[in-house]
DNA sequence: CGTGTATTTGATGCATATCAAATATTGTGG
DNA sequence: CCACAATATTTGATATGCATCAAATACACG
């Protein structure tokens, strides 16, 4: 395996200190679900003190600071989870898909609040008998060390996209990432299915309602997708999505 | 519609778990802590495979995407961690202060590279003798996932911070946080000591040096702020900065 | 004291936040 | 199944925050 390291770009850089700097690899988008990564003992255990349970859409599972009794893993469905800033707005922080984990306190209080989008179910685990359980299985509680790393660099990529990608470009890269998943993305009929509201992505993508929609609008002239409706996309140019990431933040 | 949940913010805290605080503050001639969420015992057992190195200002740790062997925990001084973006452009995704953890692998390389900020010492710890002590250890594993899963939440705050703040509250936002270390904030004299460059500090923020620089400026002529010299300014208006946080996201 | 580097200031245009309003879609009671 | 209300999406208009290119000034270091 081998990495480039390169100069710093000069053009742009007058007054930046020269330094060298790591190519970026490729991306792996393996999801290490907390299901996949136990054995069959150690689900048993889970299973044993887990209930299934189930949220219509819209319903809220917990709020922001309200008291935490459980952690959850999504069945199916997909869980909004948010965070609201001083400033009165919502950032959605990520969508839970089947598999993932949520709902891990933070002294005793929730971090974020979190919602069904659409049928949702989940395992609900109380977090007392979890973290005994944990105590007892130091490899079930290395599953849940990993888990949590993925999270973390999940967390970190989007903090990638946050801080250096035009809205188009964070479009762009929520569309590739949800195109990885079945349940959004019919290859064949090359139709990608968004359960979402305009709304959510404007609050997942860090800008508005209406920014979402014009650029939306923007991707359908240049060819790179048509609305179906407006929660049906059919992607007709995918690797043209991809190149947008590579554009300046301004601009293209 | 949207729903704005009323919560009231609790008066600025650390961000940082209270056991971590607590040790932090002391500040004597005793040796640096490994991580100051451990217990004696468990340090002791951590000290038996680390190994303290130093680096120069400006020095790299580890490039992204090398091959990883080791973990590392900072005894003194910041460390700057960062990825590149496809574009070319450089993310901060965090300062590393002394006791935080960084260089955890991703299959067996390095998500972001790391550079020192300053004078910096850090306890190297090869991850294959880690991993197996966290097995024979529970307690110990359980800290480093209570320690995982704090980053996660610190990396949260930012994904709020880059999705819903214009630059003068992003900017707002890490001086606060910055003031609460008394390695860079003196209290009495209100004069906060920046280590970072302003290209450090954009790409932090997720916008130029050049904004950087302008936004201090309207700062210092809003009364905030004085810039002593361009890496010491002197708080002027605590307060005022953090009625920033609650303005909107355009004007004010 | 000179040279490379860091910071600051200036000029300019675009991306996007925000307010408004029109249109489309979904849900609901009759 | 229809009519109507509520909600969601789309389009329009406008101001502005910020990226970007340039260049001047300040600073640091040998």
């Amino acid at each position: 395996m081998r990495y480039v390291l390169e100069r710093e770009i000069p053009a742009r850089s007058s007054g930046r200190p020269p330094e060298l700097r790591a190519l970026r690899l490729e991306r792996t988008n393996e999801q290490p679900r907390i299901a996949n990564l136990l054995s069959p003992g150690q689900q048993s255990l889970l299973q044993d003190i887990a209930t299934l349970i189930t949220f219509r859409h819209g319903e809220d599972i917990f709020l922001e600071g309200s008291e935490a009794h459980s952690v959850y893993t999504v069945a199916s469905g997909m869980v909004r989870i948010s965070r609201t800033a001083e400033s009165g707005r919502r950032q959605v922080m990520a969508f839970a898909l089947p598999g993932d984990l949520f709902g891990v306190p933070e002294q005793g209080r929730y971090f974020s609040s979190t919602r069904a989008v659409g049928e949702v179910s989940l395992y609900r685990i109380p977090w007392l008998e979890l973290s005994a359980l944990l105590q007892r299985e130091p490899a079930l509680q290395a599953s849940f060390l990993v888990r949590i790393a993925f999270d973390l660099r999940q967390a970190q990529k989007r903090i990638l996209v946050l801080g250096q990608q035009n809205v188009s470009q964070r479009l762009a890269t929520f569309l590739l990432e949800l195109m990885e998943h079945e349940d959004f993305y019919d290859a064949d009929r090359r139709q990608l299915r968004l359960p979402l509201s305009r709304f959510d992505l404007g609050d997942y993508l860090g800008t508005s309602a209406e920014t979402v929609v014009r650029v939306l609008a923007r991707m359908e002239k240049d060819g790179l997708l048509r609305r179906l409706s407006s929660r049906l996309l059919l992607i007709a140019d995918a690797g043209g999505l991809s190149e947008l990431l590579r554009g300046r933040r301004r601009n293209d």
